[in-house]
DNA sequence: AGTATTTTTTGGGAAGAGCCACAACACGAC
DNA sequence: GTCGTGTTGTGGCTCTTCCCAAAAAATACT
């Protein structure tokens, strides 16, 4: 029966379905085709935007982007600009018609939009379905998607078939994220993802790790690298005191944007 | 004072980086980020949604999702109906527990949400990235991606990797899609498709092929398989006369869902 | 069955967003 | 300098969306 009504939960699960495939759903648009109020869909929303699991907006909702970060607005925007100077000044880094793979994380995707904006000549192997479909939009990109078993919270490929797939190539250098560094080195929470990050690494002329000024004095569970082997370190700050010592000590070469802010004019 | 003004360039620019960092920006916000009236901005997003570069919604503009391709949007809209009966149809001849081929295609993505949606324990071995995230939603599905060149059109991979890892794997059955089905048999229209679409039908005991009605007695570029190969054939419609006798003469089993349809409610 | 609880609808006013046409302003060319 | 083109701001208006609260319907519970 094509009249069967649909019951919250259903219409939950369309609304998310719907939002994986575009990008922006209206209320009114919804209303029409679950046959429910637009008030009804409405608190849906409102339902799922709680969990968020969707991003609200004005006469509808939006997807939302990977990396669930819905702290308050403010200090969200002061993240997001602060990660955008990393991500900007990280493609700064990638030369011209040079070979890259990009590991999967919130940072790492940062840094993509950038590259694929500047249009970097440049050929890209990542296991991440967003930095795929990110870089893929640039036509001076070239992108080999790594094999796996699919991870959805990640939107990666992580597994033996990932590594060993990253063993059949040698790049000029990876770009790699990760969700702590401290004295113990860099470390990951998600498990899978440590070996992957590992097997980038040892394909690679130049090792970048992408590591946000949040995430210094963090240890997590996998053990990715140790302080030997990171290359270079790209922050959006310059770590300080006790990190940074023990960091130059060890051979890490420290790469932060010059940060010449003028007031904003954005209030 | 730095309220230096933005020229409209800077202006498309920054709109298409705030895009990237987040799904969806409002008028009023820019507006009041930029210094100039939402009526500016208004035009500003006018301009850029004419060249595709992102989309409109009310009250702003949303990102084009990564991925996300007009081509494979508008095709998603065209006969909705008809595929979303297809497709619902298809999943249900999934078996509890057994393993499957997936390919690319619009088609094949509506069949990926419906049996995401049934929560089949079931695993699924594409190349589509789009298959890949939807079906990865689903806890009972495990989902193995496929490695290879990225082809942003159609957000899936193809090449002669792909082909390999797929010849890795043997499966219960393959869901395949495909832009024509003729007495010359199925054919497709993008190249680089066919091989893996073949690669997945070796490895298959029991191969499907999901075409809608509209692409019956088409025939594209490249040749997919024969009529003898065709396993069985899902449609929205029973093929009419000419082809219909063709395919019962060749083997080819052709399924399509019973349709007991009452007054569309939804309209 | 009948009651309780959740969910949905309805209605109306406030706020926001869209659209249009014309005026004001900037910038480059001559 | 003036002119012309292109861009931006303003005001007036309409339409959509939002939000709230109470009624109605559907569902679950005993």
């Amino acid at each position: 029966m094509t009249t069967r009504r649909y019951k919250k939960q259903e219409r939950h699960e369309q609304i998310l379905l719907e939002l994986k495939l575009k990008p922006h759903v209206r209320v009114a648009e919804l209303a029409k085709q679950f046959g429910v109020t637009t008030e009804t869909v409405r608190r849906d929303i409102e339902d799922l935007g709680r969990d968020g699991l969707l991003q609200r907006a004005h006469g509808g909702a939006s997807a939302r982007h990977a990396g669930a970060h819905h702290d308050l607005d403010a200090r969200r925007h002061q993240r997001v600009a602060e990660r955008e100077r990393l991500g900007r000044f990280a493609a700064s880094l990638v030369a011209e018609g040079s070979s890259i793979m990009v590991d999967a994380g919130a940072t790492t995707m940062e840094f993509a939009r950038f590259l694929a904006f500047a249009e970097t000549r440049v050929t890209v192997i990542t296991n991440s379905l967003q930095v795929a479909m990110i870089l893929g939009q640039s036509p001076a990109t070239d992108v080999r998607l790594a094999p796996g078993e699919y991870l959805p919270r990640e939107a990666a490929v992580v597994g033996t078939e990932t590594c060993e797939y990253l063993a059949g190539y040698n790049v000029d250098a990876c770009f790699i994220g990760a969700a702590g560094l401290s004295e113990v080195g860099v470390t990951e929470a998600i498990a899978g993802f440590g070996a992957v990050k590992r097997a980038m690494m040892r394909q690679s002329r130049v090792r970048h790790f992408l590591i946000d000024a949040s995430k210094f004095g963090q240890t997590h569970m996998t053990r990715v690298a140790s302080l030997d082997e990171i290359g270079s370190l790209v922050s959006d700050r310059h770590p300080t005191a006790p990190l940074s010592g023990v960091l130059r000590e060890r051979g890490v070469r420290m790469l932060s944007p010059d940060i010449q802010k003028s007031a904003p004019a954005r209030a």
